[in-house]
RNA sequence: GGGGACGUGGUGUAGUCUGGUUUAACACACUGCCCUGUCAAGGCAGAGACCGCGGGUUCAAAUCCCGUCGUCCCCGCCA
């Protein structure tokens, strides 16, 4: 028997016919004097009706279990009437068995193959073949296939090139930790993995070849998140002869027609633009989530001589005092104040100032420092009504912006505020170039040292901190994207960036010489962007974690339960890599 | 490196706060039987866990304490 469809793709016009289909047993009911199987394949159920009139095929029936692997050859026909179901693609019809081959049978599974209950990541991830047959996952796989191919396509109309760089590079420093390799050539010497192609593909513009695209394996070593895996993949890109808004102006054509195709969601470009400063200001975040309100307000100015000492001092010693709305939180009680105040306190802040709005008076046990007039300042700048609650901080700029943001996030999806059903793009803009690092006591780049500057004469080691970058990130509904950046691509402007960063010279060459060389032969002025494709999927398929769209992810813990990796290697192997084992933790 | 939540038959959970009524409960899965229109099928019967692991307190521990291991979430980190 050969197969001729698969059993979630059969359609009604083949009522009549003799078809073969091959699958799993998804589930079996058995009424004694007619059997149903649910016959599973990757696109999807079909049932299957096994009748005592054909002996032998029902004896087999009757022996039929759970994720055993079929091939059935039957007639299709309709269901009778009152026995449709129309919650699936295949529900008004049904295949009649004339003969049926167990191909396969299975063990007892170790958890069940459902869509309604949840099983431990652990075990889940140990047996991931039997995972991933779950409908969920055979979708999010095909979604996956799917915006590869139209990102592919989409790029090849545009006239990128598709070019492999390597996976055996050079380790540098800056940034992320890198995956080190051995070399056995050369002992004591490493390759890394790359944390991202983002020097090979400005080399290949130096190239000449204008337009690139990959989809990029890139090597992180940092703790796991939900959002996060050790190995991921990004859809890279690199154009030379453009500017910024040729770049966003791709990405957005390219993101619209993703949503398009894969969702049939029709999506408008250009899509909003945010700054930086703004997103930080009224959203606490630098990837705000602007499917909700919620905006915080600064009262650094109309406060700085309020009568409440904390807000005043913060101020004066160039703190900011901001303020966040919370509806409906006048009823919070003591001890959710309480969680509130320990769920700000992981970003640095200190405490947790509030005032609840009761009828149209302010109520808390601060509220006496402030005159009426300053209250009322207060809950007009936040819109706020009887029975909101009003949580501000009183910091350094960062705590109150990570704490505020954090809180408002939060609070956005405690309350129910998001509307799933959104998807709002969002461009993020006039990035400063560098912050100032309080730990190494220097500056560091925002995004990295090879990012031009808006005004590269301009800058220099007093107000680098001012200086604005060519640089854009991407958000979906509070998720980064990605980013990119127009390149330095002249080789006195890379070299003075690097001097404010306060990268040696020689330190310059030994990371970056070979760039810093390439630029010096008629480097092109260029730019792009990098987009985490797993995060893409997730969005679109509707995931929380980038490991369920991923078929074979690393635990939090950087581990895989399925193959055990990583694991020791023989002393023959670390031998021949010239390498000593000083110490096991 | 730090904070939090969780760990009970194959799976998902209840029981833990307030130790004894527990012979550890329920649902699903599993085994057997019944059933000709179900679709998260139904009915009857059955098997299956010394409650992550180690130690302690107690007459008595799934329950309290200490340690340890594992998983997830978050902070740091992720140019």
């Amino acid at each position: 028997m050969k197969r001729s469809m698969y059993c979630g793709k059969v359609p009604e016009s083949s009522i009549g016919q003799e078809i073969t289909v091959c699958g799993w047993v998804h589930s079996r009911r058995d009424h004694g004097g007619v059997i149903f199987i649910d016959l599973r394949d990757r696109e999807g159920i079909l049932q299957i009706v096994f009748q005592p009139e054909n002996v032998s095929v029902f004896k087999t029936a009757e022996n039929l279990r759970s994720e055993y692997v079929l091939c059935v050859k039957g007639n299709v026909r309709k269901r009778p009437e009152g026995t449709l179901n129309s919650n699936m693609y295949t529900g008004s019809i049904e295949l009649v068995v004339v003969e049926v081959e167990v191909l396969n049978t299975s063990a007892m599974l170790p958890f069940e193959i459902s869509d309604y209950t949840e099983t431990s990541e652990e075990l889940r991830l140990k047996y991931r073949y039997l995972d991933l047959r779950r409908t969920n996952f055979q979708r999010n796989f095909i979604i996956r296939h799917k915006l590869a191919n139209e990102i592919r396509t989409f790029l090849n109309e545009e006239g990128f090139l598709d070019i492999e760089t390597p996976f055996l590079t050079k380790s540098t420093p800056e940034g992320a930790r890198d995956f080190l390799v051995p070399s056995r050539m050369h002992h004591g010497n490493f390759f890394a993995l790359p944390q991202s192609p983002q020097i090979f593909k400005q080399i290949l513009m130096i190239a000449g070849f204008d337009k690139y695209y990959q989809l990029a394996r890139c090597f992180r070593d940092e703790d796991l998140r939900a959002d996060r895996q050790l190995e991921f993949t990004q859809i890279d890109l690199e154009m030379s002869f453009v500017e910024e808004e040729d770049v966003i102006n791709l990405t957005e054509r390219m993101l619209a027609r993703l949503c398009k195709s894969v969702l049939n969601m029709e999506i408008k470009a250009p899509f909003k633009t945010m700054t930086y400063k703004d997103a930080m200001l009224r959203y606490g975040s630098d990837k705000p989530d602007t499917r909700f309100d919620m905006e915080i307000k600064d009262f650094s100015q109309e406060l700085k001589n309020c009568g409440f000492s904390v807000f005043a001092s913060a101020i004066e010693k160039g703190g900011v005092v901001r303020g966040l709305c919370i509806p409906e939180g006048a009823k919070f009680s003591r001890s959710e104040i309480d969680a509130l105040t320990k769920f700000v306190g992981e970003y640095g802040a200190k405490g947790l100032a509030w005032m609840k709005i009761v009828g149209s008076s302010a109520e808390s046990n601060i509220v006496k420092y402030f005159k009426d007039e300053e209250i009322k300042t207060i809950t007009s700048k936040l819109d706020a009504k009887d029975g909101d609650l009003i949580a501000f901080l009183a910091d350094e700029e960062k705590i109150v912006t990570q704490g505020l943001g954090a809180l408002r996030l939060k609070s956005g999806k405690e309350l129910g505020l998001i509307d799933k059903n959104k998807f709002n793009f969002l461009w993020i803009v006039d990035f400063p170039l560098m912050e100032w690092s309080k730990e190494e006591q220097r500056w560091q780049a925002l995004h990295h040292p090879f990012t031009a500057p808006k005004n590269p004469d301009a800058i220099n080691k007093e107000n680098a901190g001012s200086q604005k970058a060519k640089a854009y990130d991407i958000i979906l509904n509070g998720v980064e994207l990605g980013g990119g950046s127009i390149r330095i691509h002249k080789s006195d402007i890379q070299k003075k960036i690097f001097d404010i960063l306060d990268i040696s010279d020689d330190s310059a060459k030994d990371k970056f010489g070979f760039l810093l060389d390439a630029l010096t032969y008629g480097a092109p002025p260029h730019g792009g962007i990098a987009l985490g494709f797993d995060r893409i999927c997730a969005l679109f398929a509707g995931e929380d974690s980038i490991r369920e769209v991923i078929a074979f992810p690393k635990t939090q813990k950087t581990l895989d339960p399925l193959s055990n990796a990583p694991s020791q290697v023989s002393d023959k192997q670390l031998q021949e890599l010239g390498i000593k084992v000083v110490s096991v933790r």
